[in-house]
Parts: C-alpha cells; structure tokens; sequence
DNA sequence: GCCGGGGTGGCACGTTGCTGCCAGCCCGCG
DNA sequence: CGCGGGCTGGCAGCAACGTGCCACCCCGGC
C-alpha cells in the first residue's frame, strides 16, 4: 500500500523556499504550533519571515487560541543576547520550555496536520521537509509533545546559576547518588570511604554549584541538569 | 521538489504484513534499535514474531553491538506482570527506560535508516508506516532520542513505590513548590499560612508518599513524578 | 632543612529538620 | 448534651545537617 499523495512528503531547499511555499501553511496555524529546536538559530530567518508578513497570529492563552509552544535545549540559554530573546519570544504570548535532551534536527508540527522537519545543509542551504501524511505527522507529533513535557518552563531555568551544567567530576557524581539513594551523611561517607566532614564539604560545594539553599531543591537542580 | 522513491513512504495493515514486508527490516539492525511506545502492548505480537523466527540479533553493549534502546511509559509498569516482562527485556540485553512523559505514538528507529510509526486502529489492524526518506527518520531519530535521553532507567524505577504518581491535591503542590524554592521550612510555613508543625507534616507525608527517606531524595522523586 | 598552600579529619556549636506527646478546635453522630 | 474522630498548633527532645576553627598531613618551591 504506498502512499503517493503528490504532496506527501515534499523536500524544500532554503529558506526563502519555505516561506514561498508553506508560508501559508505556517501562518495558517489555529490550535497549535508546536516547534522544537536546539537553539534560535535555526527558524529564526524563516518563520520570523512567515509572521512579519504581517500575519502573525494572535496569540491568545485561552481555550480556543492557538497554543504556541516552542522547545528549545539548554544552547538556546548561551549568552544573554539568546536568553534576552528568549525572554522577549515568550512575553510574546508563546510557551517557551527548555528541555535537557538534545533536539538534534528542527521541527514544527501545525495543528496536528503538517509537520516541518529540517534536515541538513546542503550547498549552503538548508533543507526542509513538509509532511502531510497524518501518521508520520501524528507520530512526529507524540514524540515533539513528549519533548515538550519533559521539559522545564523557560521562567524556572532564566534564573538558574546552573544554566550551563558544569560537568560534575567523578566524586561529585558519587556523591550525587548517594544523595539520591537516601542515605544518611553518615552512611554516605562510609561507603564513599571519606570522613562526615569531608562527604558534607563535598555537599556543600555541590549544593553552591547548583545554586541550591537546601537539599530538597539541589535534588530537583540535580535532576534537572542530568 | 516532491519525493518520490516508491519506497521512501509505505504504510501496512496489520501486524502479519508487518512482518511479511518489513521482518526483514526490523531484523537487519546492526547499530541501533530505538523503540519508543506507551506500553508493551503494541509492539509485542509484530517485532517479537519477527526475533523468534530464528533471527533474534545478539545484543553486545560493545562499542560494536547492537544497542537496543525501548522507551516505555510508566503505564508500561502498570501491574506487577509487565514489571516482569520488562525486567526480563532489560535481562536480555537491552537498555530499558521509562519516560514521564506521555508516548501516544509507537515508533522504532532502526539504524538511523528505517522508521516505523504507528498508527491508530483501522477494521481491527493497526497500520504501521514504515519510512526510509533520510529527513523524516532523521528527524524522527532526534525526536525519539531526546525521549530516550529524558527518560529513566527501569532500575530506578522499579522499586519506587510512586510508580504510579498519586495526583496530589493542591496543598501538596503549594509544598511541593516551597520546597523546590528552597525555602526553610519557616519561611515556607508562613508563606502557605499555616504553622511550621502542620507544614512539617504535610512535608513528612509527601515524603512518605514518595517514599523518600531524605529531602534531597524526595526532591529528585518529586522531579521524576513531575 | 624551612616555608606555604591545599586538602583532610576531628571537634564543637549553631541551625534546621523530624516526631512524639498533649491540648485545643471543629464536626458529625447518637 | 456528651462523645469520639480528625485535624491543628505548641512544646520538647532528638536526629540530622551546616560550618568555623584548628591540627595534621603531603608536596613542591626555595
């Protein structure tokens, strides 16, 4: 059984393409507009375009508003001129999230309909490709909510000493998972083989690292860095 | 530029066409086998159908094996059954995790090459849609292993009593929330209106709940329960 | 050798978190 | 009305955590 709708599965090069040919597909967005991406860089040229064409939606939080929802890894979060824009995107009206895993390729999934993938460069442009065959967009979909909901909003990273994780030794790691398992300082230190006060100066120091004032927070702090 | 290889988008009824067109396929892994599904429901009777005809692949975590990667959602620890059943997955080699976040579609990964999503019900076969266009697997690889990457490991989840979030009420978020803010418990206390014993013990009942026997393993729990 | 710096462990003390006990309060029930 | 159950808040005592201080190493430089 293939599937041939001429319009399936349509590959587009660069940007300007994008906007010629699904520049009104993008604006077209209703209920949802869901979009995950590394960082700003990659749609910034051409969505922006879409929604400058003075079409961008209204953006309105209620029920029956279109939800736009944007994923972006912690590489969105790198200098404050990406964070300022960040910031600025979300005041927009948008839902900005900043998940933990790498979203290694873009995507965009409008209304449950069509999905947007963007795949390398190639001779200097960027290819993407436009789907409307409704399982792989469904499944596209799931996944890209997943991604979503495992990620944190964007109002509980922008504050976050801990942005930029800062790849924890190999002691401190250890001392992370006996923290996790529950132990007591004292059992802790005995089986990391160092004395209370050392195993609670490591804490100490981690706990500055993550920019936690007490120990409940450093575990969400932990676990949202990884 | 439509796209066009006959190939490149095939959809299949049922799991017996599954396995007659695509048993091939899914049992040619080499690199990587990434499977992501809600449950052990949908994949079962296709891709097990397909590794019990003798072509089972082994599983070597070496650098040059097969890494089999599933991603289960915690329905798939629903009842101590399907615990078993997943223990002894993970048992045979492969690496099992469980993903908080909801998995509405099942998909595979097969060698960054080959996807297979599927669909909903149609006359009593689910369809499945087997995907060879490089873009859309790539994109679907990405999507896929950042569930994976968010995802837990089934050890660490199985002994946790709060396999099954319990929906807290909205005092226990109120706490919830106070805690992660890092709050003493003072503060917090007066903040949510009530005196420190009572807000020491709605935090001692959380943990209880999570079954934490530390505040920092009942912020990292919290985390996992979202 | 001596000296200084950095990491460690012991000790003491203060703070925070945990919990058993009891008194009070509100409610529903007989 | 009395009575019991459930929830609350105060108090006290204990366990756990946090940290300043100092003595003690181990090393590398002078």
């Amino acid at each position: 059984m293939e599937h041939g709708g001429a319009a399936a599965v349509v590959t587009l090069r660069g940007e300007a393409e994008l906007v010629r040919r699904a520049g009104d597909l993008i604006a077209s967005a209703r209920t949802e507009y869901l979009c995950g991406a590394t960082d700003l860089v990659t749609w910034s040229a051409g969505t922006n375009a879409v929604f400058n064409d003075g079409r961008r939606p209204r953006l309105r939080p209620g029920p029956d508003g279109l939800a736009m929802r944007k994923v972006y890894t912690r590489q969105a979060l790198g200098d404050p001129e990406s964070e300022r824009r960040l910031a600025r995107i979300a005041a927009s009206g948008a839902q900005v999230r900043i998940s933990s895993a790498p979203l290694a390729r873009e995507a965009i999934v409008i209304d449950g309909r069509v999905a947007i993938l963007a795949g390398s460069e190639a001779r200097g442009a960027r290819t993407y490709t436009v789907i409307s065959e409704p399982v792989v967009v469904e499944g596209v979909r799931s996944l890209l909510y997943a991604a979503w909901e495992a990620a944190d909003d964007l109002a509980d990273c922008l504050g976050a000493p801990a942005a930029r994780p800062p790849v924890l030794g190999e002691e401190s790691r250890a001392v992370l998972a006996a923290l996790a398992a529950g132990l007591t300082d004292e059992a802790a230190a005995r089986r990391l083989g160092m004395s209370l006060r050392t195993y609670r100066r490591r804490v100490a120091a981690l706990m500055a690292e993550l920019g936690a004032t007490s120990r409940f927070q450093a575990g969400v702090l932990s676990r949202r860095a990884g």
